[in-house]
DNA sequence: ACATGAATGTTATAATATAACATATTGGTT
DNA sequence: AACCAATATGTTATATTATAACATTCATGT
């Protein structure tokens, strides 16, 4: 049986996420004595705002809207204090972010499945999968420190369309 | 029970490894009506040659060695072909490339273990971690066309100095 | 007010990758 | 052999992603 749905419904009022998004990355910060700067809070929210991961690059046009012009390095050390503190995942195969959908507390480690066609990347946290990892590493001797899994294809909806398609 | 020994034992003979690979890409080539030339084999060697992940860059200074100076697009070609023709793979998190390891038939997907200490990232294929992306993909409706898996940690051999060292 | 550390600004440049077009090589066809 | 078409490589320029190094500003506690 299909789990609880991924991929949000685009009827879904994504003001309102990003809205919850700042509010729990604001209390995050509080509760771990991080500060979460204007400039931190912009990037997050420009980063949510997009609903594909979104580059580097891509936030420096972004902040440029918001009359800043900002250079790179100050992007960079925006997002590296959101990785860092688990407000956002970079998604390695497309040298983008995204904002984190999940609460890290333990661990720090999802699953992305990222659609070709719409270009959403959604984070799961799957069980079966983490203790896959686990296990391979156990018997290859290997001490994981970091884990990415990036799955790339089409989502629910995109798939759908591709079938009339064509 | 570790299953078999995922990564190499220093004392093994690459040259060997090397010979081997480069014979097997040749006759895999042949088989598929793929042109294995010059250039390419160069580039499968070189990427062979080295203990850890490559970048292209990196190719292009060990091209330059052998008396040519290629452009950036030569060596990316080349790369592209390996890629295309499973001879090769990209290393995401490190934008490198690996020489396969394995025999890809029906499906190209492995998953990587790379030590942050001496570099080297193992290609391994997992079924009970295939068949957990299968079942995570299945649940979530997701169409996965292509997967990336990369584990960062520390090797076995590299665990061992750590613990002793600090 | 002042000292301290954290955060941001600024300038320059490194590292990775591709577009666009020219030339050469290969393999099959006449 | 001469030719054609397809594939591969060469060449030039530039796009994209990321960081080093140092200057300035800001926040916080005393």
């Amino acid at each position: 049986m299909p789990q609880r749905q991924a991929f949000p419904k685009p009827s879904h009022d994504h003001e309102r996420c990003i809205a919850k998004a700042m509010d729990a990355a604001r209390q995050a910060c509080a509760s771990q004595g991080a500060q979460f700067t204007e400039l931190r809070r912009q990037v997050l929210e420009i980063v949510w705002g997009s609903h594909a991961p979104i580059g580097a690059y891509e936030i420096l046009s972004a902040l440029t809207k918001n009359g800043r012009r900002p250079a790179p390095p100050t992007v960079y050390r925006a997002l590296d204090f959101l990785l860092a503190h688990g407000l956002a995942h970079r998604i390695e195969s497309k040298n983008a972010y995204v904002g984190c959908t999940h609460r890290h507390e333990d661990d720090r480690h999802s699953q992305f499945l990222i659609c070709r066609a719409c270009g959403q990347a959604v984070e799961v946290r799957d069980f079966a999968l983490s203790q896959a990892i686990q296990q391979l590493a156990k018997n290859s001797g290997f001490a994981i420190e970091d884990q990415m899994v990036e799955l790339a294809g089409l989502c629910p909806t995109c798939k759908g369309k591709d079938a009339h398609a064509s």
